[in-house]
DNA sequence: AAACATTTGGAAAACGTTACCCACATCACT
DNA sequence: AGTGATGTGGGTAACGTTTTCCAAATGTTT
């Protein structure tokens, strides 16, 4: 049995071109399919590598071309929304050369500016930040240095494509769901946003406006009840004491986030109230638990999987030409009826 | 206001080693803490680097010494049991200059080996490597070309580090407190396990093993009943709709992972029965899910934060020390009791 | 046959670091 | 004064690619 060596030196352009009798030059050329190459050559480079399994240095790459290495930022892993763009966004990567990383973790500006960096540090070819939070002007100086995406912010930036689900439209979907089942006094928890710039590019701002946009179509102005919290379970718990606490409580809440509408559950669950009998519940993003028979909840589904993948096209054509226009693609949500909601006692 | 150029250049280290009026020899050191520099000259160099903005290229560094970058394969960003692992290899890291970079998606041998060639194409300093389910030949050469550490999964290299949570043990635990609470037909899930060696090393496999032994020391021999799924929500489902076909069904049902007790629990809800007053439900990993009100599974927890706490600490100092014996780190588990497990009726 | 275009292949200079030397100055001790 | 140890700084060759030339060979048109 043969014994491989402690360290064994890796196998690089220079030993493939030695092993088929060529130059590095005519190697670097095969592999990137460049022009200047005879079919014998080429068969003769490929069996070398194969027969050394020459795999290219992506660090010595990095200092002269492509690194075919691109980036995610992820502000949370936990948010099972974002598996499905990652979904997305592997499968249209699936048939190429580019290797995708993430980070998770990402909850304020300065955090994101440490992983951007190192990304970039890192020689990356592009970037798709999720549902970042950092000022304009630190994006747009970002994606002056790289091909960047950025998805769930629906900013309008010459220097980087977004992809966005319609948040406006997909909240007046829900409102309209419950108004049409009978329901009046419709609430709604959103995240609370302070920063003026924010305001008008995050989601969460956008679905509060289709919800009160919404509610005055159908004539339900006067019963526009917000509680402003957060996005998070804690939040809908909180939202939901909130509104259970009004002289004249909702009979439907409609919260900003699926993981929210779990909080608000929670909180029902221990009020000892019927859910949808004596409320109904809806949320927004359709993650995956939303399905779960035990759970069951209505749901506004924003079709992460195409966000994602329209997200990676985006990007790859920007790689290949740098000077593209921006673009700003809004895709269409749809709402999904569950459980949780039904016609008001 | 000043325009800034289309295409900034890279600040390097030669225009920081101008600035301060030194060798670039002279920054590498100052930048590396390396013997040889002066106060004088440190405070020069620093006073450089922080007026030119200059960050290394981890690119061009790769070619000489470390990335200071570490990579973590993870089977599925959906399993909310790895984000626990991921807060505590990040919380180790953080007071470090390294930056962790994951991929996710990897569930069979060939795609683990794509990423971890990936991982190695780009220079990364270690590896953590989350349930991989590759040959135990493949993980040791692997190891070879670059510090590892395996998370669950129980290997005896020589060649890496693994941590694990004591599935063994963890299995008992639960079977503990449902054989405490009265039951005696207490089946059991378990994960599908074809392969020979990985028959010895997966938690999966442990866990029903574990589960076997206790049902044996608790005097329910007779009772072992076994439910040979996949360890995946619908895995659950069908598990539990074989166990429900038995003459005599269980009492309660031991899932082996939180994933499938959630499918055990569409299934016992479809079938109109009631949890925990007619059947008993259990799951294995304790993810956040599972403490949800509207949920409330009882499970064993495995400790994930300091799984990767532990993971990252054990990679970090093999990379200081290459020759470092590998270690094998077992944590113990603990069962955590709620609303899915009662007495029989 | 001369002139020119095209194909085919290679030499050599980057790219931005680090590591291995060597040189010089200073200081303490014989 | 001579010797050796120590501190301080730099020159330069890697590291493994890609890219820009340039030269030779071959083919095509006058």
């Amino acid at each position: 049995m043969h014994q491989q060596p402690a360290t064994a030196r890796r196998v690089t352009i220079v030993d493939v071109a030695r092993q088929a009798g060529v130059s590095t030059t005519a190697v670097s050329k095969v592999l990137r399919d460049a022009y200047g190459t005879s079919p014998h050559m080429r068969s003769r480079v490929r069996a070398a590598v194969d027969e050394l399994g020459y795999r290219p240095s992506a660090a010595a790459r990095a200092l002269r071309g492509r690194t075919w290495t691109l980036g995610v930022m992820l502000p949370d892993v936990r948010n099972p929304f974002f598996a499905d763009i990652l979904d997305g966004v592997g499968e249209h990567l699936d048939d190429t050369e580019y290797q995708l990383f993430m980070t998770s973790g990402c909850n304020d500006a300065t955090s994101e500016a440490r992983v951007t960096e190192a990304m970039i540090d890192r020689s990356m070819d592009g970037l798709i930040l999720i549902a970042p939070v950092s000022p304009p002007a630190h994006l747009d100086r970002l994606a002056r240095t790289v091909p960047t995406v950025v998805i769930g912010r629906h900013s309008h930036s010459p220097r980087f494509d977004t992809v966005n689900d319609d948040d406006f439209t997909g909240a007046g979907l829900m409102v309209a769901h419950l108004a049409g089942l009978g329901h009046h006094r419709i609430a709604h928890i959103e995240h609370h946003e302070t920063d003026r710039i924010r305001l008008a590019e995050m989601p969460n701002a956008l679905r509060a406006d289709g919800y009160r946009h919404a509610m005055h179509q159908h004539g339900l102005g006067e019963h526009i009840d917000i509680a402003s919290t957060t996005y998070t379970r804690d939040g809908g718990y909180h939202g939901a004491r909130i509104l259970l606490d009004r002289k004249n409580p909702p009979t439907a809440i409609f919260a900003g986030a699926d993981v929210v509408a779990l909080g608000v559950l929670d909180a029902l669950t221990e009020a000892g109230l019927s859910v949808p009998g004596d409320v109904s519940v809806a949320g927004y993003d359709n993650i995956t638990l939303a399905g779960f028979r035990a759970i069951s909840l209505t749901s506004v589904d924003q079709a992460g999987h195409r966000i994602g993948s329209t997200a990676a096209r985006l990007l790859l054509e920007r790689i290949t030409d740098h000077t593209r226009p921006a673009a700003q693609v809004k895709l269409s949500p749809t709402a999904v009826v569950r459980g949780t909601t039904g016609p008001p006692r």
